[in-house]
RNA sequence: GCCGCGGUGGCGGAACUGGUUUACGCACAGCACUCAAAAUGCUGUGGACGCAAGUCCAUGUGGGUUCAAAUCCCACCCGCGGCACCA
């Protein structure tokens, strides 16, 4: 019979969709396991081989995890708003809503054809207003607990996609999505206070499994900096300045000061002489900005101010300069400039012929400045003592003098959370002019008053109040035009409709907040969904939370490292502390898959032209795609799609085929031992691959056994056992070959193969015969072999009595099952 | 510049708790089947020299540790990813 893998797969197909294989129980007595992998944006262009290598990575593992008797949480959804299906909408009028049902049918349908084994009774959509409900909920308890504030601020603009972005959406001065220059706008925009878990988010890596690069992705994000505050009294009056260092023990170093040109305190220092060339200056530096300063060459401008500063410890006079090198949004906008120690204070120096001191000893600072470690010179009472301890003596000396204080500085800024968009959950906020006018605020109404803040709340939100919880969710208004206004509204401001509606405090019109939520914003908290996607009165019943979270592995793409993983983290350890979320971090568990590129060794895109879809290789069959997509390296790696290498594959089950096909018609009773104990090492071995997330050698070790019993007899039982071991890789030619052993439906309900650990022991070895570390014979011994007798077998072997021939042997080493080395 | 990961045949990759380098597959070559081709099967395939048995050399480069290094250490080169006037 000929194998036609498009009939099985029709068959089956149509058979476990009626007879459902394998549920997620909630409470059930099994222990749990929760595998999760990122869900996908649903787009147009229908699901591609990238994806399917992805899914199929967890698909064999999750069914692994099943088969071990595990309760398996492994559910599938849709992160379905976002831009590519407005544009789409917007050039052909068809709604969102409508071209989102499309893509996700689409998905599922090509999903289920791949044998993707989800929960689909647990299937979540972010669209969905039943899910963005919980969404907008979420944002305002975040609201309530003083962590979302509104601020006008410049944003990074896209002029073509006419929306604001958060700093991650900016690549290299370019959106992210369309590659145009981002250029800034001033708008009030709603922020969540990330960096209020900052902390907490670096600190709590300790407690998860991550890869190492994730770990430092996130850990450099975060950014976090410990230093001091030290305050630089002006020299004609009482104010000081603050600057943030890391290095106090260089403070004798400090030749100038420089502010940052936006630094609030730069205009009063400004000498009447000095005040043409700075304001120039100034002017010319805002400009610089507007057209990225960054990416300009980095030359150490500035000019003096004609002001002075004092070194706080020893008085000298520390000429002020206004510098661009300095910038307003890390620590206090000014620095004290060291250009001994630091190389863009040295270069400062260099072009404006300041004084290079050495303070601390073991450079050479005529060349370049010495950030390293050393004893302390040049600096008062603090000479000779080693840099870690001056930084203390000098912190301690400071906090006397009501100088200093410790302070801890982050890189990372607080998520802007408004976008000027149609397609996202609408920000369930209302702005009363009335209330705000009298500077009334959320907290100061009867709920605000008995609500307990975890965070202090910000100023600034007068006039803003959350739209009462029993109204949620505020529904996406149907509009005429998905067009983004281009002035920095949604299109939703003008919907007359939906921006009119009552203010809940005083009861006067109001107007709802247009913008809308990032696409950031459903992915972040959707794997608690899941454990009870269809529950009405709270995000997800806690039990079920407790019983499923965390989640065991989850599994996604480099991209999201420090977007999607820091913010959906964020979320749950807020969703923590409000208790309505268990445990402090939502990921036990975190692998990052490859890529899979083109044929062409490109990026698959539709405008490359190199997109490979299920559908195109579907005359080989789709058990065939999953054993190839994991067949062609470690999960992690990037590959080039190979037509050639996946008729290999198919090579492969076609001769599988035959033979499990003429195995079942012998009927054979009882297999020689030598298969058995292929049989079960395959067991053991491809087993333990799965565990380890090594796909690629689980699927070599699945055809060398083939190469390896081909022609060869074997019994009913090792066949059933070879038959489950290969079901997670091919859950089609598994289960035909199943019906035709008339074994009760399905291989997939059954578990997991045992392995006779006494069977596989090696009886025999190769024993390896070195001289001098290198091979030289290599002789079949029994294992197990003694020290003695392997030195007896090797000195009578003739290939190494030639060589050793009026040689003098040092030394024998002997390692036990593997190798003698002879030393000669 | 800093942080993380990697560099093994013509190609994708195995082997990394130090102990047979190149599993498995692709590609290629020869043979069989065929009028022929495709498909399939069998055989071969790291490099150099050799008719051969065989010998020598090979895991980015150069050193080191070790009886023994793809694996550990040092320096360097190259590639990928992240961060970056971060004070």
């Amino acid at each position: 019979m000929m194998y036609n893998p498009q009939k099985i797969e029709q068959k089956w197909q149509k058979i476990w969709e009626k007879e459902k294989l394998v549920e997620a129980v909630d409470f059930s007595k099994k222990s749990k396991f929760y595998a999760l992998v990122e869900f996908p944006y649903p787009s147009g262009e229908g699901l591609h081989v990238g994806h399917a290598f992805t899914f199929t990575l967890m698909d064999i593992f999750a069914r692994k995890k099943r088969m071990e008797g595990k309760n398996v949480l492994y559910p599938m959804g849709w992160d379905a708003f976002g831009l590519p299906t407005e544009n789409y909408a917007l050039k052909t009028g068809i709604h969102p809503k409508v071209v989102t049902q499309e893509s996700t049918d689409r998905f599922k349908e090509q999903m289920k054809r791949l044998a993707f084994d989800y929960n689909w009774n647990r299937e979540v959509n972010t669209t969905d207003p039943n899910y963005y409900k919980w969404t907008q909920w979420i944002f305002e308890k975040l609201f309530k607990h003083g962590l979302a504030y509104k601020k006008e601020m410049d944003i990074n603009w896209c002029p073509s996609c006419k929306i604001g972005l958060a700093n991650e959406e900016v690549v290299d001065g370019r959106c992210e999505r369309c590659g145009t220059k981002a250029t800034k706008k001033k708008l009030s925009q709603w922020l969540l206070k990330i960096t209020a878990y900052a902390d907490r988010l670096a600190d709590e890596l300790d407690l998860v499994d991550f890869p190492e690069s994730v770990i430092a992705s996130q850990r450099s994000w975060i950014g976090r900096s410990e230093g001091i505050e030290i305050s630089f009294p002006l020299s004609e009056t009482e104010r000081v300045i603050p600057v943030f260092t890391t290095r106090p023990d260089t403070l004798f170093g400090t030749s100038f000061f420089v502010l940052a040109p936006e630094h609030p305190q730069l205009k009063e220092l400004i000498k009447p002489e000095h005040k043409k060339e700075v304001e120039k200056y100034i002017k010319e530096a805002k400009e610089k900005m507007e057209l990225e300063r960054i990416a300009e060459t980095r030359e150490k401008t500035g000019v003096f101010t004609g002001s002075y500063i004092l070194n706080p410890l020893s008085g000298e006079k520390i000429p002020i300069f206004v510098a661009d090198f300095v910038v307003m949004t890390y620590g206090t906008g000014a620095i004290m400039g060291v250009p001994g120690h630091d190389q863009r204070d040295w270069e400062f120096a260099k072009k404006h012929n300041l004084e290079i001191r050495e303070v601390i000893s073991g450079g050479n600072i005529k060349k370049e400045a010495y950030p390293g470690e050393g004893k302390l010179v040049n600096s008062g009472k603090y000479n000779g003592l080693f840099f870690q301890e001056a930084k203390e003596k000098i912190y301690e000396d400071l906090k006397e003098k009501g100088l200093a204080r410790k302070r801890i500085e982050y890189s990372i800024r607080d998520w802007i959370f408004s976008r000027q968009h149609y397609w996202g959950e609408p920000i369930p906020m209302i702005f009363c002019q009335n209330c705000a006018q009298k500077g009334i605020t959320f907290w100061d109404t009867e709920e605000g008053k008995n609500f307990k803040s975890l965070f202090k709340i910000s100023e600034g939100l007068a006039g803003w109040f959350p739209v009462p919880e029993n109204q949620l969710p505020v529904e996406l208004p149907e509009v005429e035009k998905y067009e983004p206004t281009g002035t920095g509204k949604s299109p939703l401001a003008a919907i007359k409709d939906f921006v009119k509606t009552k203010c809940p405090f005083c009861g006067s019109e109001a107007l709802r907040e247009t913008d809308t939520m990032p696409n950031w914003a459903g992915s972040s908290w959707y794997f608690l969904r899941y454990c009870d996607p269809k529950n009405d009165h709270s995000l997800a019943d806690y039990k079920k939370l407790q019983y499923w979270m965390p989640v065991d592995i989850y599994l996604g793409g480099a991209e999201h490292t420090t977007l999607h993983l820091l913010y959906s983290r964020f979320w749950h350890k807020f969703l923590n502390d409000i208790g309505v979320a268990p445990g402090k971090e939502p990921y036990l568990k975190r692998k990052t898959h490859g890529l899979v590129l083109g044929e062409n060794g490109h990026k698959m895109s539709k405008s490359r032209g190199n997109v490979i879809t299920p559908e195109d290789v579907k005359d080989l069959g789709m058990d065939a795609l999953r054993i190839y997509l994991m067949f062609l390296g470690p999960y992690n790696g990037t590959f080039p799609w190979s037509t050639t290498g996946i008729k290999g594959v198919r090579r492969f089950l076609e001769r599988f085929w035959g033979w499990a096909l003429s195995q079942i018609e012998r009927k054979n009773k009882e297999s020689e031992k030598e298969i058995k104990i292929l049989v079960n090492r395959l067991i053991k071995e491809v087993g333990e691959d799965i565990d380890n997330f090594k796909f690629n050698t689980a699927v070599a070790k699945l055809m060398k056994f083939l190469n390896e019993v081909k022609g060869k007899r074997i019994s009913k039982n090792d066949l059933v056992n070879v038959l489950k071991v290969l079901a997670p890789f091919a859950p089609y030619i598994t289960e035909e070959l199943w019906e035709k052993l008339r074994e009760e439906f399905s291989i997939h309900k059954q578990s997991w193969p045992e392995y006779d650990s006494e069977l596989i022991k090696e009886e025999k070895i190769i024993l390896i015969i070195q001289i001098n570390g290198k091979v030289r014979d290599k002789i079949g011994v029994e294992a197990g072999i003694s020290e003695k007798k392997a030195k007896e077998t090797a000195l009578s072997s003739l290939k190494i009595q030639k060589r050793i021939k009026g040689e003098k042997i040092k030394k024998i080493i002997f390692v036990p099952e593997k190798l003698i080395n002879i030393v000669l």
